[in-house]
DNA sequence: ATGGCAGGTTATACCTGA
């Protein structure tokens, strides 16, 4: 007997810090209309559960919402298409601020989308509070991992990771390295996560490691484009149970050009569930 | 080598981002 078809062959979904869901919410409903994502997860939704903009997620489709924001900082939230069979959330570094929301689908796909802290401008936990942050958030990420260590599970890590780990995954390997987001500690305490359950890094895949990849541009550039001074934050992986699905991932650069921008591109990659 | 922008808030200055 066949498995039960309850999800389509291909899934489509998205990962986008949205840098306000209110603001932006019309650029959601363009990417929806135009990129026909069945799972949307969002980062930096900055809005409280009583604000966010449910009925016109809805309207676009996504009968599903798991959402978690609180006042002007942080907020994520899953949209889909295809039904939850639970949503939940965890703490990690020592906080329960709303920066993970998890849904498992029907199949038991989960889904786990973060929002890592930015880390602040010095990259030393002595000095920097928001560093020190960020290390022990990837810290408990990696524990986490590692307790769920498991070669068949089907899990979907995706979102805002704030770190661009490889060297092209940056305008300048060089100029950045003592940047945070690009600092040889973070890279190494996102390589240890990575490697806590042999998560796959959807989108270097499918791109070869020397072919320059960004997700976010700086508002800060005069023109993002010419300059192009990027870096790859955000992130697809796949656990070992479903990484062999994998069709495609794209980086949708155009985004950043639309009115009223995110300073992040949504990333969305294409993959068999049921592969 | 630096500075540059943007969103939100018990706002009109200051926090966040990265």
């Amino acid at each position: 007997m066949p498995k039960k078809a309850v999800l389509p062959s291909l899934v489509r979904i998205a990962t986008w810090n949205i840098n306000s869901v209110r603001l932006r919410i019309g650029n959601v409903a363009r990417l929806v209309a135009e990129h026909a994502p069945d799972i949307l997860c969002l980062q930096e939704t900055k809005a409280m559960d009583d604000v966010f903009p449910a009925g016109a997620l809805t309207e676009m489709g996504f009968a599903w919402r798991a959402f978690r924001g609180e006042k002007g900082y942080n907020g994520v939230a899953i949209l889909s298409k295809l039904p939850f069979a639970d949503i939940r959330f965890e703490a990690f570094g020592g906080r329960t601020d709303c920066r993970h929301i998890a849904v498992t689908l029907q199949d038991g796909t989960e889904i786990h989308n973060f929002y890592v802290p930015a880390g602040g401008d010095i990259p030393d936990p002595e000095l920097n509070p928001k560093f020190r942050h960020k290390l022990d958030f990837l810290a408990d990420m990696t524990a986490w991992s590692a307790a769920r260590r498991d070669p068949s599970a089907r899990r979907i890590l995706v979102g805002d990771l704030n770190i661009a780990p490889q060297e092209h995954d940056v305008w300048s390997h060089k100029q950045l390295l003592k940047i945070v987001s690009h600092t040889p500690v973070e890279v190494e305490a996102l390589n240890r996560l990575q490697a806590a359950d042999q998560w796959t890094d959807a989108a270097r895949v499918l791109t070869p490691a020397e072919q320059k990849l960004y997700s976010w541009w700086s508002y800060r550039a005069a023109d993002w484009d010419k300059a192009d001074r990027g870096r790859r934050l955000d992130h697809v992986w796949l656990s070992r149970g479903l990484s062999g699905g994998l069709k495609a991932v794209d980086h949708l650069r155009p985004i950043r050009g639309w009115e009223s921008a995110s300073d992040h591109v949504p990333v969305i990659a294409t993959l068999a569930l049921n592969g």
